[in-house]
DNA sequence: TCTCATCCTGACCGTATGGTCAACATGAGA
DNA sequence: TCTCATGTTGACCATACGGTCAGGATGAGA
């Protein structure tokens, strides 16, 4: 593994753990096994590569858009749009939680990225969702809070992992448990806005 | 205002904006407008003063559980929980950002109270969605889902209180949108788990 | 073998942090 | 007025932080 893939794993872990002022640069090279001037020679500094981080988790969020856009309707979109964040939310915890971090710190770092891309994107999804209910497909709910219901359903479980885990009896969820989690959020959703038949 | 709670106040706002590595003492003590000195006379340490801010927060937390216990059925229980929920969303943003910043950080501080308080917490109110259930009163939903769905959206609206209103133009949600707000989550929820008369 | 760009690293530096401490202010009770 | 417990504070200290830098490896091409 490449030096700056190697960095860049280790500094998501910990900032994920341990927020961007807890974070150490030291802490971020002996995760990575390297000494810590090496970061130095990827990253010219702490913020650099924090930045670099959050970037290529907004990447990996709106990948899932995608299951959206071309659905038939509402049941399928938000369904298959479920999943896919379920399934970030399993893969890239720790992603999750930097990016929530970020935001909760009122997006010192990332702030055009919301005020861009992120408004772009949810203003295009409400006009999809505004669709369906004009087509009948679905109840006449308010398409932003509806997403952030979505939002915040699915990555509560990346970003409250440990919570989740904790109640489960210290184990983390099972394959099971999972899929469990998966069919009940898609299920009170989509009945929740009248989207299933 | 005596100075313990000026410097409670002051540590929940500045521990919420820079998460517990971030915040400096130095700035809390600007913050509550008293020398930094003096914040070590009544705690002892910075985890000291980070402590006693979380757990106050939990008792926030405890209080909305009451109009669970004592409803009629889910559809004045959950809903009640719903609206008050989001009524601490929007009255201690701060508190809840704090919660959520040491759960993502493992609990480094809290995890008794995960692992007591909150977990009987948990169980006693799965115990009642389950006689709801058996009462035919709603549909069958996984009841530890089904919590963490809504402290999920519920919480959202205060942790992600940036963002939200960042796709608000700017502007932070005013009475009529919360109002909008906690009428689509109840709505949603309680339609999607078969409540609504 | 020599060259040189790229990559790597131990040692170091200025700064800011959490925490300490001796001294000082205040005010109620005798 | 004197006492003394409770608060308050500026100055100080050891430590750990982010970042720098000169110099050492490495390896491909000539």
């Amino acid at each position: 593994m490449e030096s700056e893939a190697l960095i860049l794993s280790a500094a998501e872990k910990v900032f994920s753990e341990a927020g961007f002022g807890g974070a150490t640069m030291q802490l971020i090279a002996d995760v990575a096994g390297l000494p810590k001037a090496n970061l130095h020679y990827y990253f010219p500094t702490k913020e650099a590569l924090y930045r670099q981080v959050v970037q290529s988790i907004f990447q990996i969020w709106l990948q899932a858009a995608d299951t959206f856009d071309q659905a038939e309707g509402p049941a399928e979109g938000i369904g298959a749009y479920i999943d896919a964040k379920m399934e970030i939310s399993r893969r890239f915890p720790s992603g999750s939680k930097v990016w929530a971090t970020e935001v909760m710190h009122r997006a010192p770092v990332i702030q055009d990225y919301l005020e861009t891309t992120l408004l772009e994107w949810t203003a295009g999804r409400a006009t999809i969702i505004r669709r369906w209910i004009s087509e009948g497909r679905m109840d006449a709910v308010n398409p932003d809070h509806l997403l952030y219901m979505l939002w915040a359903t699915t990555q509560h479980y990346a970003d409250f992992g440990h919570q989740i885990e904790t109640l489960n009896g210290g184990q983390p969820l099972s394959d099971a448990q999972w899929e469990e989690a998966k069919s009940t959020v898609k299920q009170v959703f989509l009945k929740g806005i009248g989207a299933l038949t």
